[in-house]
DNA sequence: TATTTTTCCGAAAACGTTTCCGAAAACGTT
DNA sequence: AACGTTTTCGGAAACGTTTTCGGAAAAATA
């Protein structure tokens, strides 16, 4: 299990470490032969460089960052696999730290991976992270960060966002437009900007049509399933049942539907619904939900390659980008009001 | 961002490195002023230890290696969090690697993960993997490896399987006793020792009710929902349709589903269904999926626990041990032929 | 032949730790 | 006072690389 160092190498042909690292990484300074020569006997050794020491030499460490929320939704399991899918290309590894949508968690994994000497970080935040200052102090000092989805205002760094107000305009508009007139919003938590977005658009598309949205058409949900879930039961309980729900996700969608089925309600004929972030379930429930398609792919992929250029790009000057990746909405029968 | 090294402190403190060390660490050898001063001038530094530096000379990482087959379907997620779960909390990291089911990136993951020096390796084999022997004088070198689910049964180390066979054999003689005369079974890939299984569990209730299995009635499938589509659509192009079928997976399930319902067969009044592994969606889809579940974050603690007991126990004897773990059938509507 | 240039290689430093070894000082015992 | 023991600390090696520097030998040039 040893495992065969340089030095080794050159001890048994009788070279200096020096030498053999030239050989090795295919330096000038190296005659053709001993190079070969070099070359056969470490991989005839099984040698393969440490890249732990190569670390500590080159004060980095060829890993990047992952810090997200949760894992239980499909969502950050598939930007992940973008992010993975650009990174494992270029000889980078991903640390991946889940924060159990708890603040201090985040703060912990952010710092651990730091001191790790990762090269970068690809954050998407918590939905209870208000404080931000530790990640701020890291961007000014120039650490690369790139952060997706789940942002801050304060954070002045490459971002890869979805627009979230146009798609939520256009959910709300289609379930306007088949005839409801009574839609609730079930949004995400306030603290982050794409719950506020999504609920602007929500908002934007009512007043396109002159229509007017009290408060209580307004709920402040979760993202979770058994969030949806609590939250219609609650409406259930008080008879005050919407045409049309936009939810801000679909797990929280798919709990709505799960508490209205239970209680014999029918979709979309009693109650239309819209979800976001189209998961891979959306298709396969009954009925098959309508909802806006995020690339989660692509977002992945987006993020990683910002990232990868931040880093590369070293001591030149640095402009955080922010891209807006676009999206679609996949109508289904959960929507359709008449057929 | 220059990282404050344990030489500032030493040379702020006009103090040998070896000392600062001492006091950081909490050795003997130091005496109590010099280590409280020690202690505090490195926390105003904002001093943080390098864990590469310490890896290499440690000539460890605190890291274990995951290697997992993919990221899609719900299952490897759910184990992840297990194995996090334990992990996490023992200060180690994890590095996760994706061998997308292809044997070839599942080598590369383990030689890169084992040359960046993890301590361990927790890992579940490619559907294709055939050739072990890497991972094999690995294991015999005494390199601490886990295997769960998706194993081979040349590998002699710690595994945590779920009982195949049991399970197989009970979501079976569920579709018999709900008076099923024609089973039809979307077995996984044949090198998995889980398919095998599997299969023997459907024989082996087959045979108990004394009820004979074509060949023509295993059909080997794969485990993501196209290939369940794909091998219904086949059957009902060839008008070949069972009254039930027990697919070794959810996401096979679905796709059967998909392609049924997509033809106007009835579920389960036509063909019942029942699925595998349990998944999130199982209970969400029309109509909800019998299934098996398993207790996918037990599986990724116990993966983890025995792998950090083998880690740590170094020099001593180690025994590698098999874990098996215990599921569950739950019932839903798509195998339920008489109501 | 003498001088310069080029080619090839070894020595050593560096990255940030931990730990072994030994030295100095303090202390206690005869 | 002489000696042994303990406490406290500094020096240095080690982990495995890469890279700079310098020097010897070989080759090229004058």
């Amino acid at each position: 299990m040893k495992h065969v160092t340089i030095k080794d190498v050159a001890k048994k042909l009788n070279l200096a470490i020096s030498t053999v690292s030239r050989a090795l990484n295919d330096k000038y300074d190296i005659r053709k032969e001993t190079r070969e020569l070099v070359l056969q006997t470490a991989q005839e050794m099984g040698y393969s460089p440490n890249p732990i020491a190569r670390h500590l030499l080159k004060q980095c460490s060829n890993q990047i960052g992952v810090v997200i929320p949760e894992f239980i939704n499909a969502f950050f399991p598939e930007v992940i696999i973008g992010i993975q899918e650009v990174v494992q290309k270029e000889g980078y590894q991903i640390l991946i730290m889940q924060s159990y949508e708890n603040a201090e968690n985040e703060l912990e994994n952010i710092k651990t991976l730091e001191s790790n000497m990762v090269d970068g970080l690809i954050v998407s935040l918590t939905k209870e992270t208000k404080d931000v200052t530790y990640l701020k102090k890291l961007i000014d000092n120039g650490f690369p960060i790139v952060i997706f989805n789940r942002t801050n205002e304060l954070l002045k760094t490459s971002t890869v966002l979805f627009d979230d107000y146009k798609w939520a305009f256009f959910a709300t508009e289609h379930l306007i437009l088949q005839g409801c007139k009574n839609i609730y919003h079930f949004m995400g938590t306030k603290n982050l900007t794409l719950s506020l977005n999504r609920k602007q658009g929500f908002l934007d598309a009512h007043k396109k049509y002159k229509m007017e949205v009290l408060p209580s058409q307004i709920i402040e949900c979760g993202f979770m399933i058994h969030d949806g879930e609590r939250e219609m039961e609650k409406l259930i309980q008080s008879k005050d049942i919407p045409d049309a729900i936009f939810a801000a996700n679909d797990p929280s969608a798919i709990g709505a539907m799960k508490a209205l089925k239970r209680n014999g309600y029918k979709i979309p004929e009693d109650v239309a619904i819209v979800g976001f972030t189209e998961s891979k379930v959306a298709d396969l429930i009954d009925p098959p939900l309508t909802s806006v398609a995020q690339p989660t792919n692509e977002i992945g992929q987006t993020a990683a390659r910002l990232l990868l250029q931040q880093i590369r790009l070293k001591e030149g000057v640095f402009v955080p980008q922010t891209i807006v990746l676009n999206g679609a909405l996949n109508i289904r029968s959960s929507s359709l009001k008449k057929i």
